[in-house]
DNA sequence: TATATTTACTACGACAGACAAAGTATGACA
DNA sequence: TGTCATACTTTGTCTGTCGTAGTAAATATA
């Protein structure tokens, strides 16, 4: 079966978090579960990507971090919410996503079916 | 304005690059053209994303290289030629971004305007 | 005729994001 | 008691992109 490569998604991570973080802080458990289903289990994000855009969000501004114990267990969770930085960060993803998909569409045929 | 980003694209020259080559065999300077008209400029791929590109996918099989001489004058050229490896790739490409396209599309707010 | 621009590449090195592997630590469940 | 789910962190590797630079022939422009 057709796998999403890492490739292709690779700078939309950051985007899928980000519009799940609109919604309400979460953190990367959660956040990884959401993915999956939203997409069906068509793609599941890996944990060392998932911290690691975290961290780098969190460096550019586009998200703040804060620590949260769950409720009834007191286990900690680093919580992430998104700042007003991140909401135009994923705006401007937005448009471009728009722009992306334009372009590649030229080239591609959606029933390419090997032959010319 | 809005740039297409090379994370994005990237995983998706070869198959614009194997795109123009189903057509005809081609060079690495027509191909970089015929990338900026038909996406209207609104990308433009870089000499060294290009070639190297022609080069992994010589090494992978998905396209043969041949020299041949410019029409008129005696120039040099290296064309490239798609193989049937490269068709089946390019077709598994095709299909691989119908599947990415819907699940981005599932995290994108087509006119987001910064409320929540 | 001199010079700039376009054409047609090659080589080298750096960088960023994805991710494999491994480890840590807690709570739930059977 | 042991396995599984949760909730991460650290380290290091890989790949595709791309900046910089250089070469060289053909064509356009002054």
């Amino acid at each position: 079966m057709t796998e999403i490569s890492s490739d292709v998604i690779r700078g939309y991570n950051d985007t899928m978090i980000l519009y799940l973080l609109l919604k309400e802080p979460s953190y990367g458990y959660e956040i990884s579960k959401q993915i999956k289903s939203l997409s069906e289990s068509k793609y599941n994000i890996k944990e060392t990507t998932l911290y690691s855009a975290f961290s780098r969000m969190e460096k550019n501004g586009y998200v703040e971090s804060f620590s949260q114990e769950a409720e009834g267990t007191g286990k900690k969770r680093t919580y992430y919410r998104i700042t007003e930085a991140g909401m135009n960060y994923y705006k401007e993803k937005c448009e471009e996503w728009i722009l992306t998909k334009e372009v590649v569409e030229r080239f591609i045929e959606e029933n390419y079916n090997g032959n010319y």
